[in-house]
DNA sequence: CTTGACCTTGGTGTTAACTCTAAGGTTTAT
DNA sequence: ATAAACCTTAGAGTTAACACCAAGGTCAAG
């Protein structure tokens, strides 16, 4: 795979790709004879990993920490590897149950929004957070 | 309330808040015969939610478009306000089940890694996430 | 009565995560 | 053989979400 390819495949930019590579997120597996970047399977999963993670809320350097789990996998021990991970899995659920505050939150909304055609005055993300009792109009 | 009370009691500068504040994410709901912002609890709880929004990831612009069906709510019926707090349920949820597979991932190679002082070749993030045979070395 | 907190407008600086351009060169597909 | 895709280094521009500062002024607490 050329990296015009798994950008597509992606739906980044060939210039996401070589900026993630000089920030060490993502290394090709290796050049083609003409100098081409090559990547395999392997890197789409993990470009997908890093996306993934993006998206939730991580920044490049986090995943950064998350992808050296396995990059330095030959200089640590697992119990350090353990460690990190159980730290950044302590992480992941604090926003996990954040996210499940927020879901309560809109679909306690939605719920007492009549969603009729009457204005909606008494609908509010803000009121279905503080008041339990509200109701719409 | 005046500013620095409540930028104190939330952590965060007052230059934030007045930047919030330029970006109709929070209006004090008066000011002093002196000019002062003045705050109060309904203030204080918005910016709780703020807060909280941007730590899972949302943007501010995001967390705009979910305080405007507040803000909104006087022009707009409470169909409108529904339909809007559907589909931003539907992002969060969307969010919630990434980290859920995040989570997997993670506590599928912490249970895997033996956490003993060995090398921890065969652990890592992506082999967790990728086949299912792995052990930890 | 003097600090320290507040007000204003308006500007500069910062970091992250790109995005684009330049300028030159090679390779591959049609 | 030409266009499209790739390569390089290196730098400029962009957006978000602030932080910091200046300059000039007002207000409140000890």
């Amino acid at each position: 795979m050329k990296i015009g390819e798994l950008a597509k495949s992606l739906g980044v930019s060939t210039d996401t790709l070589r900026y993630y590579e000089q920030h060490k997120l993502l290394t090709p597996s290796a050049r083609s004879e003409s100098g081409y970047r090559v990547y395999t399977q392997q890197q789409l999963r993990q470009m997908q990993f890093i996306l993934r993670a993006k998206e939730v809320g991580f920044s490049l350097k986090e995943v950064q920490e998350l992808l050296q789990i396995q990059i330095e996998k030959h200089q640590h021990s697992c119990e350090e590897v353990k460690e990190i991970t159980i730290q950044k899995l302590h992480l992941v659920r604090t926003r996990i149950e954040e996210l499940q505050r927020f879901e309560q939150s809109l679909s306690k909304l939605a719920q007492r929004c009549c969603g009729g055609p009457e204005s909606a005055d008494f609908c509010s993300i803000l009121t279905a957070l503080e008041d339990v009792d509200g109701t719409c109009n």
